[in-house]
DNA sequence: CTGAAAGCGCTAACAG
DNA sequence: CTGTTAGCGCTTTCAG
């Protein structure tokens, strides 16, 4: 398929082996560093594989483990957002430990393509997957978990089938958000969302919804807005709401890359409405804006955890870990 | 290595050949979309597959090829680093559309553990290696470039190697933030910056050294500093440096972290130098930071496309691709 | 158009 | 301690 510079191949096992004068199995012992080998032998046949530049194949080595590689394939709606860049260094992290390789996609929030992503990553044996679905179907996704593919859905559940998940606890986060609101006097509460099909957002805005109604607000649906996917839609949104009369006196926004756009928005404006974001930010601080937070790695983590559990042979029902949101006052959600 | 549930392995194509009734070559054929098939005979190997649930086994593929496998390792010193984690977006997407995977891995900044790194992914037999190095010795990567492996340097160039790279143009980026800043009157300008080791941090220092002093500064050490390489080192510096009597007026940062850092530490004081920071950043925007811009994702792309011309075959010499850098203007550089 | 045979590089299972 | 044999799942010859 991909050629390398011809003529010039990498050495095998075999090479080595004859190079130092052993046989082929005595050879695999030594360079894996196995028992029974005289230290003589093993130093013969160090040497030969130092000279030749000799690398296991870990391709033939997996394919005759019969078993899948030691990868994990992990995908993700996009890399580059900070909050499920820093899920994948936690699972890298956690996984290395295991020496399992993380092997990561991005699906763009396109079901499509995440299903061709999990195809590839099948293809390529992946000893388990960690994903961030976009999806609402995941019936695909049986035949593989019959097959003992551990399937780990991070952030967002699934609702059609029962797997294994690790996921925020959105509605806490948001009632504290929201009551914290409230305390302080805010009624006409805003909240600007991502894409209505997403669970988290289902969630974040299923409480937002009841903490309102349970405040006796009734008129909350009026400050909804919804399928804010990027920052520009969001700040879009924010302007738009502001616009209303009366306007919202405080934004509840679902996620980081909503709260940036809210934040454009605001900039300049002299009527700056109180704000909680959901996901903490870089510069959060120093902007003062409060938020509900977590911790993106310990989700990542834990998602490495259940998979390495399950590879170990943990054989239980699907396991729902929630991960606590803890509100930070940084002053933004004042009323003015 | 890594057992399934047992008993329940996965088809292979013998299977699907069996249940089809064909030989295991022409179900080859036939599953791989290969001419000088029947049609009828293409029909009836995909319902077969389709009804065991087989799934090309790319392990036993990029074996049989002789070949490195369809992987593309990416190392990177911190995965969560908005900047590297950009520019793994940028490679991602470029080689996706040449059917290659990438397989990323963070390096902490440190030497010995990118070594493993890279050795684990050759053992993987990739079939080319992007990375970001934070090691001074290069040396054992010549046998593997010898041996054909295409390696590509994204963002900081080996001193001891001649080979691929794509780098920002650091020098011009802080020249031209230097100028801006000494126009606008500033003669105590600081300088934070990172690990002094990393080739970007020494062009960078470079430059700021060489502006300052074609501007007839003369004491502008006693506002330099290095080995800055989080946000919180970036802040304490900060501190220190506004603690000098008299003052530097105007800071440049080196790179994003160090820009946060600064800003930390700058918040809520009255004297508030100007700043100018390297990199980027979300809500630079909002904070009115005027930076050193550029495209990271373009960067990744770029180490991406060289990766797939050396594949083809292209055998020129090293190619240094130098990424251009803009002065974003927003306001932070003027003197108070 | 279709098939039989060989082998990629390695390790598990057995002998010595 | 060391070596031989077999085979992982697939594709590449080379014949039908």
């Amino acid at each position: 398929m991909v050629a390398g510079r011809p003529g010039a191949s990498r050495p095998t096992l075999r090479q080595v082996a004859a190079l130092a004068g052993v046989s082929l199995k005595t050879a695999s012992r030594a360079v894996n560093g196995e028992a029974y080998v005289s230290p003589g032998t093993a130093q013969r046949v160090q040497a030969a594989a130092e000279q030749l530049g000799f690398r296991r194949n870990a391709i033939a080595r997996d394919l005759r483990a019969g078993a899948r590689s030691s990868l994990v394939g992990l995908i993700i709606s996009d890399l580059a957002n900070p909050f499920y860049s820093r899920v994948a260094r936690g699972a890298e992290r956690r996984l290395r430990t295991a020496n399992l390789q993380l092997i990561s996609a991005s699906s763009e929030e396109d079901p499509e393509l995440e299903h061709t992503l999990v195809a590839e990553m099948l293809e390529r044996r992946v000893s388990a997957l960690l994903i961030v679905t976009s999806a609402a179907d995941h019936a695909y996704l049986e035949p593989e978990r019959r097959l003992g593919l551990p399937v780990v859905f991070l952030d967002r559940e699934p609702a059609d089938i029962v797997a294994d998940a690790v996921v925020l606890d959105n509605g806490g986060g948001v009632h504290r958000a929201v009551e914290h609101l409230l305390e302080r006097g805010h009624r006409r509460i805003a909240l600007v969302g991502d894409l209505a099909r997403l669970a988290t957002q289902q969630q974040r805005a299923a409480a937002f919804e009841a903490a309102m109604t349970a405040a006796g607000v009734t008129d909350w649906a009026r400050y909804l807005r919804a399928d804010c996917h990027d920052a520009g839609r969001a700040a879009r949104a924010v302007g738009e709401l502001l616009a209303l009369d009366p306007p919202p006196t405080a934004l509840m926004t679902t996620n980081n890359l909503i709260t940036t756009g809210a934040l454009r928005a605001l900039r300049g404006r002299p009527e700056r409405p109180a704000l909680v974001g959901f996901d903490d930010f870089d510069l959060a601080d120093v902007l003062g804006v409060t938020v509900v937070a977590h911790e993106p790695e310990r989700m990542g983590e834990l998602g490495a955890e259940q998979i390495l559990a399950r590879l170990g042979g943990a054989d239980g029902p699907a396991r729902r870990v929630l991960l606590p949101t803890e509100l930070i006052e940084r002053g933004s959600a004042e009323a003015r």
